[in-house]
DNA sequence: TTTAAAACAGACCGGTTGTCCTGTTTTGTC
DNA sequence: GACAAAACAGGACAACCGGTCTGTTTTAAA
C-alpha cells in the first residue's frame, strides 16, 4: 500500500478547488427546499450543511447567520419563484385575466402532476415569519407588493387598450393574489389540488357558477352581463 | 421576621389547590397565544410554563408530549374560532352573501382598531404543520372542510329559498374561504388590513365585470377606496 | 515569489429543548 | 379513616442548536 496514495488529509492534503458561487448555490438550494418542506424553524444548520455537503466554516463564511441565510432566500429564491410562476406569465399574456387563468391552470396541472402539494412558497415563509422578525417581514411583504402591483399594471395595459373598463386594478389584483394563495393553502392542507380549480372556476364567473351550464362562451358572458346589477 | 408567617414552603407546605379543568384550560390559553404569536417550533414549552404557571409536571400530566398540545389547540380553539367567527355568522345572515360580506367587514373593522394583524388562526398553524405531521394536517384540513362545507351549505339553504340558482355552492365557498385566507396572509404580511377591503370589494362587484356599466353603488365604494389609501 | 485576503475545515461551547423520572399532595370512594 | 388514583412538583438528562473560534488551504494581485 503506498503512503502517497492513501494517505490521510495530513499526509496528502487533498485537491481542494474552491468554489465559493458553487457552493453559495448548492447551500441555497438546500435551504430553499428544507425551509419549505420543514419550515424555518424546523430547519437545523446542521442539516442543510449535511445535505449541501457544506462545513460549518464554510457556511458561516457566506452567511454568517441563519437569518441572514433565510433572508437570501426570501430575497433570491422566493422573489424569483414568484416572478417566473406569476409575474411573467401575467406580463405575456393576452391580458390580465387571461394571465391569471393560465397560471392557475399551469399550477394546478403541475400539481396534478406530481401529485403533491408543497404551498406557495411566499406565504409558506410569510406565515411563520412575517411576525417573527421585521426584516423577514418587509422583505416578505415586498414580495407580495410586486407580486399585486404586476397585475394591476397588467389591468392598466389592459384597460390603455381599451378593455377592462369597469375593472379596478388593485382590487382585481389583492383578489387575485389572495385567492391563489388562500387555494394553495387549502390545497396543502388537504394534499388536494380540486380546490385551485374550483377557486378558478369561481372566480371566471364573478363569485358564480352556474352548475347546469358550463359551456358556451357566448351564454357566460351574457350572463355575466346580467350579473351586474346583483351586488356580490 | 416570624418563621411562621414567612414560612418557607417546606416549613409551611401551602395549600395547593386542584383545578385541573382550570389548569388545563390556563395552558391552552397561553399555548394558543403563543402558537399563534410565534409558531409552534418557536414557543418552547418551558416558555409556556412560565406563561401559565404550571409546573413540568403538571403540563405533562395534562398533555404528554408538545404534539399532543397543538393538537387540543387545534382541535379545541382554532376550530373553536373558525366557527365563532365565519360558521355561526354566515348561518346567522340573511344569506351566505350577506354573511360573508358581513364577516369580512367585521375582521376588517377589529384589524383597523386594533392596528395589529395576527392573521388567520387556522392558516397561520396550517402553514407550518400540515407538511409536518400527518395528524396534524388531518385535523386541520378537517377545519377548512368544515369552513367551506357550512358556506355551501348556506347558499343551498339560499337556493331552497328561490335565490342564487345559478350559483355552485362549492364553488362559491372555496373562493370565499380562498380569497378570505389570503388576504389574510397579505394584510398580516404588510400589517395592514387595507388589502381585506380590495378583496370584498372585488369580490363583491365580482371579478369579471368587463363592461361598463356601473351601478352607484360601486362607483361610491371605489371612491371610497381610493380617499382611503395607503401607501403599502 | 511574496503576500494578503478570501475560502474553507472542523472542533468547540454555552444555552436551550422536549421528555422522563421520582416523589409528594390532593381528591374521590368505600 | 383507609386507600387508590388523579393531580401536581421539580429536578435530571441527553440531544441538539446556532454561533464562535482557530487554523489551514486556495486564490489572485503585486
Amino acid at each position: 500500500m503506498s503512503a502517497e496514495i492513501t494517505a490521510r488529509p495530513k499526509a496528502r492534503p487533498g485537491k481542494r478547488t474552491n468554489d465559493p458561487d458553487g457552493l453559495r448555490k448548492r447551500v441555497l438550494d438546500v435551504a430553499e427546499a428544507s425551509f419549505q418542506a420543514r419550515g424555518y424553524h424546523a430547519s437545523s444548520l446542521g442539516d442543510l450543511m449535511a445535505a449541501a455537503g457544506v462545513t460549518g466554516g464554510a457556511l458561516h463564511h457566506h452567511f454568517p447567520t441563519k437569518k441572514a441565510l433565510a433572508l437570501a432566500v426570501i430575497e433570491e429564491r422566493v422573489a424569483a419563484a414568484v416572478e417566473a410562476t406569476w409575474i411573467a406569465p401575467v406580463q405575456a399574456a393576452g391580458s390580465a385575466r387571461e394571465g391569471v387563468r393560465s397560471v392557475f391552470e399551469a399550477v394546478a396541472a403541475e400539481l396534478e402532476q406530481q401529485g403533491f402539494v408543497r404551498g406557495c412558497p411566499l406565504n409558506n415563509l410569510a406565515h411563520e415569519l412575517s411576525l417573527a422578525d421585521a426584516d423577514f417581514r418587509a422583505a416578505l411583504a415586498g414580495i407580495f407588493s410586486a407580486w399585486r402591483e404586476a397585475i394591476a399594471d397588467r389591468i392598466r395595459a389592459d384597460q390603455q387598450a381599451g378593455r377592462e373598463q369597469g375593472t379596478d386594478p388593485q382590487r382585481f389584483a389583492a383578489l387575485a393574489v389572495a385567492t391563489y394563495s388562500g387555494a394553495m393553502s387549502m390545497a396543502k392542507t388537504a394534499q388536494d389540488s380540486a380546490v385551485l380549480r374550483d377557486c378558478l372556476n369561481a372566480l371566471e364567473q364573478g363569485a358564480s357558477s352556474d352548475s347546469s351550464n358550463k359551456g358556451g362562451a357566448v351564454a357566460k358572458r351574457r350572463r355575466r352581463v346580467l350579473r351586474q346589477h346583483r351586488a356580490f
